[in-house]
DNA sequence: CAGGATCCTATCCGATACTG
DNA sequence: CAGTATCGGATAGGATCCTG
């Protein structure tokens, strides 16, 4: 049934093709957008981290739901994933060129967000 | 247990405080982010929509959540409501100041995702 | 038209236990 | 250390019906 791209008129202001269900753009935004992905982003943006680090940076993520996230977002390729096979094993993650892109706009959205904040909950920054 | 911001050292860098579950920062961000909260902000972006033009451009939304959506943006004074005391009853929505300061780092998010999304798939932006 | 109320299902996600 | 597997409760979210 739905295979094409539905724009009622061809004089239709330019919306967003994205908002079909079967659009990939839909997909790679809803897991950047996740309730864990974000932080994963936001967390990997100055620097690579391994599990351990990321897990003790994000508050209140499990294990499960870290391995999840990360497995996703390598999927999308906006993350990277090295394993040094060592023992014990150390796996660190890292934005790529598309997940750098990405976290950019990020950062900005909560700057702006926190900046509309009541001061008691602002960040020192 | 955890109460306080935990920044293990005072050179720490600039970590964001906003990944504690209970900083206001991270409700409105869960909000936005939110499975629809995205598309809404999105598609208000440029102009201002009635219910039904937003259920209508927003594919897959149940009118259940659209309003329930809508509902927590308002409240997070991220979007605007306006009701024509007419009958039948219409139902503006549009952003609010703070809301377009949301939108434009989201705009710039979705931009990034779909350029570098096969071509297939890609807007004709 | 713009929703609220209800019901019911899918999935999210945490806790726990186990593996290389 | 860095996961995977499984279970079960909580929540998100769709479908339907109803109202001002």
């Amino acid at each position: 049934m739905d295979e094409g791209v539905q724009v009622t008129a061809a004089e239709a202001p330019p919306r967003y093709e994205v908002f079909h269900t079967d659009c990939l753009a839909r997909n790679v935004v809803d897991h950047v957008t996740s309730r864990w992905g974000v932080w994963v982003l936001i967390s990997l943006r100055t620097n690579a981290l391994r599990f351990y680090e990321l897990r003790e940076s994000i508050h209140g993520i499990s294990e499960k739901m870290l391995s999840q996230t990360l497995r996703v977002l390598v999927q999308d390729g906006l993350v990277w994933r090295e394993v040094e096979p060592t023992v014990p094993p150390q796996v660190t993650y890292g934005l790529t060129e598309f997940g750098r892109e990405i976290g950019e706009p990020l950062r900005e959205l909560f700057d702006r967000i926190t900046q509309h904040l009541p001061a008691e909950f602002k960040p020192t920054r």
